[in-house]
RNA sequence: GGGUCCGUAGCCUAGUCUGGAUAAGGCGCCGGCCUUCGGAGCCGGAGACCGGGGGUCCAAAUCCCCUCGGACCCGCCA
């Protein structure tokens, strides 16, 4: 018999017990919870219930005798998966599974299903988006920021495996004044063939001319504050001497592009109305400013797509955002915007009250926020007509549920407002539902100690930069340990293994978590990692390969070591697992389960012999577990988008 | 000023949604293991009254209130 979900089955197993034990007892309650738990210590067995004490409350009774009476009514005879039910402590019902029964479904099962062992298939398959990185196309993905790749892709494969038909879609934030600025910089150098990574030479005009033009705007602005001695003055003086310490950082390591970038640019009168009208026209979609900003744009992307390459990391679909302004789709949600009334003007510029929505359709508590807690309102245009990030993200988000049942956002946590205002739009021009199918997964981002990393101020480590160092630190582990292998082996596994450390390291935190960059901690090859859980798997692909061919039939009976059941039954949960990651979003629990297995695994490894076990039936069968194993490591780690070396 | 998130051994984290028995790992530290199949490993030890204070409950790291510390947001940036 083959069990999508063998933990669930004793679950039943216990559940249907206790239901009809209370039910012989007539100790029903209203709503009672047959919820159970995870026992502290395995002598107190695989699943506890503490049903005794809410039934004690109610009918003002010991929990102790109740549970007691409960017990003694279980016939453990009647369910297979069961060995034992006992009371103990103040009043808990312990149940103990019949690891000969439980050993062999679970097994069995691994076996049987393999790749897709532990990834249960909803009942509600939907067509769902996963948006991810959507990093701007003007300079390389940072490593603060590499997070969201890594997490958006790892709920991707999860939400798939969970039989969901996902797209992973990528956006591509052309339309802004960022765009604008690198394309001007671009322009000025006379539009110069790259010779390094595109990304990283894009990145680098950004950063300069952001830095440039930012000076001469203060420069002009404190001019202008001449007459005044006022704090606004001092606040832009001090704004002036922290963009000049940049520039002087900036000039000492890129003298020549920055020499360069500065006199071109200052032969211009008003840099910041050029750069203004840039984006005007860009976002008109004038064929002159299509053709410059969409030529930076995408020399930044090839770049970003090479580097997403490297991580194995891929995509269903790129969204240039300006499509949206072009194809007049965001005139349309404008137009839509101020009937509903929701709009309102101030001034030169269009307001969206997303305060009057939620009190309106009292959303407020369904979306976290205090009842006298004021959502202020979002900008949807600026002064010159052109439309901000939020603004287009409302027309790209119906356009996404054209397509789509749900949708996922995978943003930073920063982002939470426009997020909310966001939902608050949708649900204002009358999509509830799609509203309702929005989900942001929020993430902390990676920081410096100390600092943010900034693109403005040329201040990051790239994506690139720690995959390299993380594939070298590998390489010398693996030309270390491994001296044997060949050349090309050498330098796959040197990746698996780097990158995988580096992904697992960005998610085994809680995503709220912030995450400190250290190369010792996003470079990890000690427990508590990928390439701990990488080699274990190794290891037990390695007993594998030195026998000939793994029997059919195994006597599970033989398995009874602390050890070998602690395994199986974390090999029961798995699916258990799963199902929990897939539908609260947690990628997390995936990677701790996998490093959880790998612990028992190896203590089992050093503890007992697996080919010289004797008698053979005992060999066999623990040859079985370890096939068990390797399947359910390497099905966990190929949800995290890690994959799992042969040898290493 | 208003809001959101985070605070668990010297350090990094799990557990918090859905309250249950001695708070679980890793790094570092101390002491062992070249035990047959891979030492990126294994075994043992010391180390935390879960930021602080109240409250609810038979039971609180977990729920509620207050408070302190940190990060982020409140922009005609994204």
């Amino acid at each position: 018999m083959v069990s999508t979900n063998p933990y669930n089955d004793f679950l039943k197993e216990c559940q249907m017990a206790l239901q009809n034990s209370i039910a012989t007892l007539h100790l029903s309650i209203p709503a009672i919870s047959f919820s159970l738990d995870a026992p502290p210590s395995p002598e107190f067995g695989e699943l506890t219930s503490t049903i005794s004490f809410e039934i004690g409350k109610k009918i003002k009774q010991q929990p102790r005798s109740l549970a007691k009476q409960i017990v003694s009514s279980i016939d453990v005879k009647d369910f297979p998966l069961m060995s034992a039910a006992k009371f103990a402590g103040t009043g808990y019902i312990n149940f103990y599974a019949n690891f000969a029964e439980l050993s062999k479904i679970t097994i069995d099962s691994t076996l049987a299903l393999n790749d897709a062992y532990g990834h249960v298939q909803t009942e509600k398959p939907k067509n769902v988006i996963v948006e991810h990185t959507s990093a701007n196309p003007i300079s390389p993905i940072n490593i603060g920021k590499a997070r969201n790749p890594i997490l958006g892709d790892a709920l991707a494969r999860i939400l798939a495996a969970r039989g969901h038909a996902v797209f992973r879609h990528f956006y591509i934030d052309d339309v802004g004044r960022q765009t604008a600025v690198v394309a001007y910089g671009y322009k000025k150098l006379g539009r110069p063939s790259l010779k390094e990574k595109p990304d990283h030479e894009i990145g680098l005009i950004y950063t300069l001319t952001s830095c440039i033009i930012e000076i001469i705007r203060l420069k002009l602005a404190l001019e202008k504050q001449r007459n005044v001695s006022t704090e606004i003055k001092q606040k832009l003086q001090m704004q002036l001497e922290d963009w000049s310490s940049i520039a002087a950082e900036l000039k000492g390591k890129h003298p020549r592009l920055f020499t360069e970038l500065l006199e071109k640019i200052s032969e211009d009168k008003d840099t910041e109305n050029l750069i203004n009208k840039l984006n005007q026209a860009y976002e008109a979609g004038e064929e002159e400013a299509k053709g410059l900003v969409r030529e930076v744009c995408q020399l930044s992307l090839d770049g970003i797509k090479e580097t997403l390459t490297n991580a194995e990391i891929f995509f269903d679909s790129w969204d240039w955002e300006s499509e949206f302004t072009w194809n007049s789709d965001v005139t349309k949600t404008l137009k839509a915007l101020k009937k509903t009334g929701y709009a309102f003007q101030e001034g030169p510029v269009l307001e969206f009250d997303a305060d009057k929505v939620a009190e309106d359709y009292k959303l407020k508590h369904m979306l976290g926020i205090k009842d006298d807690h004021e959502i202020p309102s979002l900008t949807l245009t600026r002064a010159d007509g052109t439309t901000l990030y939020t603004t287009r993200d409302i027309p790209y988000s119906l356009w996404k549920f054209r397509k789509a049942d749900k949708v996922i956002n995978v943003v930073g946590m920063e982002q939470k407002l426009p997020q909310q205002q966001l939902k608050l739009a949708l649900w204002a021009l009358g999509y509830a539902n799609h509203a309702k199918n929005l989900t942001h997964f929020a993430h902390n981002l990676v920081t410096l100690p100390g600092y943010k990393m900034s693109s403005r101020r040329g201040r990051y480590i790239t994506f690139d930069e720690v995959m390299k160092e993380a594939v070298k630190r590998a390489r010398e582990e693996v030309e270390k340990r491994s001296p044997q292998l060949s050349k090309e082996e050498k330098e796959r596994i040197s990746r698996i293994v780097g990158i995988g450390a580096l992904k697992y390291a960005l998610i085994e935190v809680d995503p709220t978590k912030r995450v400190v960059f250290t190369w010792d901690r996003v470079i990890n090859f000690e427990r508590n990692s990928a390439p701990y859980i990488q080699y274990s798997y190794a290891r037990s692909r390695s007993i594998l390969r030195r026998v000939k061919e793994t029997p059919k039939k195994f006597d599970y009976s033989l398995l009874t070591k602390p050890l070998e059941h602690d395994i199986i039954w974390e090999l029961a949960r798995y699916p258990e697992v799963f199902i929990i990651s897939a539908e609260n979003f947690k990628p997390n629990t995936i990677a701790d389960h996998a490093n959880l297995l790998a612990d028992k695994f190896n203590s089992f490894y050093t503890a007992f012999p697996v080919i010289k076990a004797k008698p053979e039936a005992l060999s066999e069968a623990r040859l079985g577990l370890v096939k068990a194993v390797s399947i359910v490591l390497r099905n966990s780690l190929s949800l995290l988008g890690i994959i799992a070396p042969e040898k290493m």
